[in-house]
DNA sequence: GTCTATATGTTGATAGAC
DNA sequence: GTCTATCAACATATAGAC
């Protein structure tokens, strides 16, 4: 039988200290930076019992991962999938993330070291095992997006690098945070009101260049 | 005295070969993913003459952070303080990251690994101990955005995210490389390509995004 | 300068008492 | 379920022969 603790209101159950500790220390270190010493310390416990809950490190930071990457995703891919036009689209996409990053300004760096320590296991995780379809969605998008280009609506240019300038100018400042901070002479405040306004500025920056050009002179 | 070994040409030093040995592992596994054993099997040495001329696995990252700083660092200063109009820079800057990154894909993740691994440090070695002084290069390159601004040569906008916009969509392709390649399906070779279009694209969607607003109608 | 052998310290994981 | 004590594997670093 698996672990019904009763989860009395008000005290979090130790499996739930372990995976808020472990999710922050590995958010920070990646799967090797991480110690299990650390994390136990972090959920004030010791290390024998984080392998009584999650029988390897692997194991837990499996389930950290996936605890993530559902987080993110499915609301993503209902953004994407919806009837509204591209530049609601854009503006949506640009507000979520901005949101969730603000939230866990650690995600895109650890879903990089992710990625970069792994590629094939993230892949598997990422297209087969991920009942979202991400290729199929993006596809999808792509021919909105062609769509509207053919309609003269949006300036017509590769839908892929479209997508992908977004992504990075929504992504990227978290990614660069400490190097952009000391070459722009940041704190902690200015860098937040800083990502936040990009809510703004990256969907107006975006919009100016995909604008269609000026319609034949009457 | 220093090593003054003799460099019969063709014949690289064991030094050089260590150090291009340590470079390659580095920049996969980043500092704590490395193994010294792995290092030296890859120079065809053993652990032991590692120590020797690099007394520790730190010093010898050191090392070879400090050749890939240095290496990218003095050109894009170069680049950014010259008298060229800003969207001259651009391109400029576009290009000469596109070739160096074609050269070095990892180098993006090797330096936000060392950044994050160790911010206060990095800071350091970027800011205080770095002649060319880029904090002080950021903020020429904005007045000089600034004045075209009131020029009326470029929209006005406020140029850090000009600037961040830019460095993003050039280097963040390579970050998120194995995310982009499973996502659009792309193999190695579609991927060069994908990157080489974006050498044109990037600085014409920047070109776009901030020309000038329509003048008076005459 | 280069090697083999070894010291020293860390870390993930387990055994076993309570 | 939770703890203390400990193991086995590995990694950095050094000693010392050649």
């Amino acid at each position: 039988m698996d672990k019904l603790v009763d989860q009395n209101p008000g005290e979090e159950s130790t499996e739930r200290r372990i995976l808020d500790a472990a999710r922050k220390v590995f958010y920070q270190k990646g799967l090797g930076g991480a110690r299990m010493a650390e994390i136990a310390e972090e959920a004030g416990i010791n290390k024998a019992l984080l392998h009584y809950y999650f029988r390897s490190k692997e194991q837990l930071f499996q389930r950290i991962f996936e605890e993530a990457f559902h987080q993110f995703f499915p609301k993503i891919a209902a953004l994407l999938s919806g009837p509204e036009p591209v530049e609601a689209k854009i503006r949506g996409f640009v507000s979520f993330y901005t949101d969730l990053l603000r939230e866990h300004p650690h995600l895109p760096i650890f879903v990089l070291n992710a990625i970069q320590s792994d590629p094939d296991q993230f892949a598997k995780r990422f297209i087969t095992d991920n009942p979202a379809q991400p290729g199929q969605l993006a596809m999808q998008f792509i021919h909105q997006m062609l769509n509207e280009m053919s309609a003269g609506k949006i300036r017509p240019v590769d839908p892929r690098h479209l997508i992908i300038n977004t992504m990075a100018m929504t992504i990227f400042p978290y990614i660069a945070r400490p190097l952009l901070m000391r070459m722009m002479n940041m704190t902690d405040a200015d860098f937040d009101q800083f990502v936040d306004a990009r809510r703004l500025v990256v969907p107006q920056f975006v919009m100016q260049a995909i604008q269609p050009p000026a319609p034949e002179q009457e």
